[in-house]
DNA sequence: CACGGAATGGATCTAGCAATCCAGTTTGCT
DNA sequence: AGCAAACTGGATTGCTAGATCCATTCCGTG
């Protein structure tokens, strides 16, 4: 599941827990302050450990890096599995979840996948893929859902849900995006409001 | 209009010949492989220049990524001003425009102003809000030209023509970013379709 | 034509960062 | 118990990249 270790070593219990360490501490600094920004002796001070037991677990700081990717987006989807897709009030509760979440976050820090895609997609290949897959397994949870409703008939018969899916998620990275960079949650609002709406009429309603 | 240099020195025809081309380097190469990997070194070899050349224009690189900033926008801005935001078929022009584009980059870059915001948001201040102003200038022209389509009663009297421009640039920013991440304009594809379908149906189109 | 500010060239300084090394400790297994 | 591997600590290295300095050339103006 996970290939960002140095080689296939066992780990112990204790191992394992520091390499988790390392992963969080890693995650919430990127997350702030972004990947270049972010250095191993940040990382080293914040998760408490020294820089060789750093090395000792991963190879070098992309391999860190993109096993920060992997977790943001087991943590993201994870995030997500309360709401059901599959119908409008439910789409409307993970509306409401994700504009609180901006402000709480003071609109700041956007998406802790799709910030990582921008930072990294021209410059480190491998982590781009890992953050394709992360987007791909996001993207099936919703799809997931609108398929339930496409099925149900409640969305006109020509709609193709996987589409509509991958529409809702850019909606929503757009959306994350300009409300990063504006300090303002409006655009998301905006941004997933005019989705659902779309999803509604699809749905027969005027 | 533009306040990244040093101090409000008088600039020679050719110290602006200079300057723009170490703008147009740095937008070149910030672009292909973002802030943080874009040196001041490869820049100034990109535009053929010594080191000092730089440091006589620019008080620094966050001087020089705010120039850069503002120098994708008035570009990204000016190559819109052929699409009629005003009409389905303007809008549907616009959106194949941008989806060849990304084709003829291969997917790469995301959006010249976009990524710039996921990239400096929260590690420089004064460069995001030089991103938001950019993006406040985007969205005025498309706000605009849907002003003008409300106003015509082609959309609902409750639809709020400058909220569904917001949502649009949203929508056109996500699918550039998955686009950018699965290499695949079928994001933008699928983002920009969504919302023009939107807009057809507030339109009164069933 | 000479004066001064603008523009240029390139060597150099310095800090910070990724990565290495080796010496020590703990842990798990038999 | 004992040994091998897993784990830890921290000093150290080597390099890169931003920024500075100073000497020199260009060019408009009086």
């Amino acid at each position: 599941m996970d290939t960002t270790s140095p080689s296939p070593r066992p780990l112990t219990r204790k191992g394992q827990e520091t390499r988790q360490r390392i992963v969080d501490a890693a995650a919430d600094l990127i997350f702030r302050q972004g990947v270049a920004h972010t250095t191993i002796e940040h990382v080293r001070a914040a998760a408490d450990i020294s820089s060789s037991q750093l090395y000792h677990y991963f190879d070098d700081k992309p391999a860190l890096v993109r096993a920060v990717v992997d977790h943001q987006a087991d943590t993201m989807i994870g995030g997500q599995e309360n709401f059901d897709f599959s119908t409008l009030n439910g789409l409307r509760a993970w509306r409401d979840f994700l504009i609180a979440a901006q402000r709480d976050h003071h609109c700041t820090g956007g998406c802790p996948i799709g910030s990582l895609g921008g930072q990294l997609s021209e410059t480190d290949p491998d982590a781009r893929a890992h953050v394709a897959d992360g987007f791909k397994r996001w993207e099936a949870t919703i799809q997931s859902g609108l398929r339930k409703m496409h099925a149900r008939g409640e969305l006109t018969p020509d709609t193709n849900p996987d589409t509509l899916a991958l529409a809702l998620l850019a909606a929503l990275q757009g959306g994350l995006l300009l409300t990063q960079v504006k300090r303002d949650t409006k655009p998301l609002e905006a941004a997933l409001d005019a989705m659902i709406e779309l999803v509604a009429r699809l749905n027969g309603d005027s």
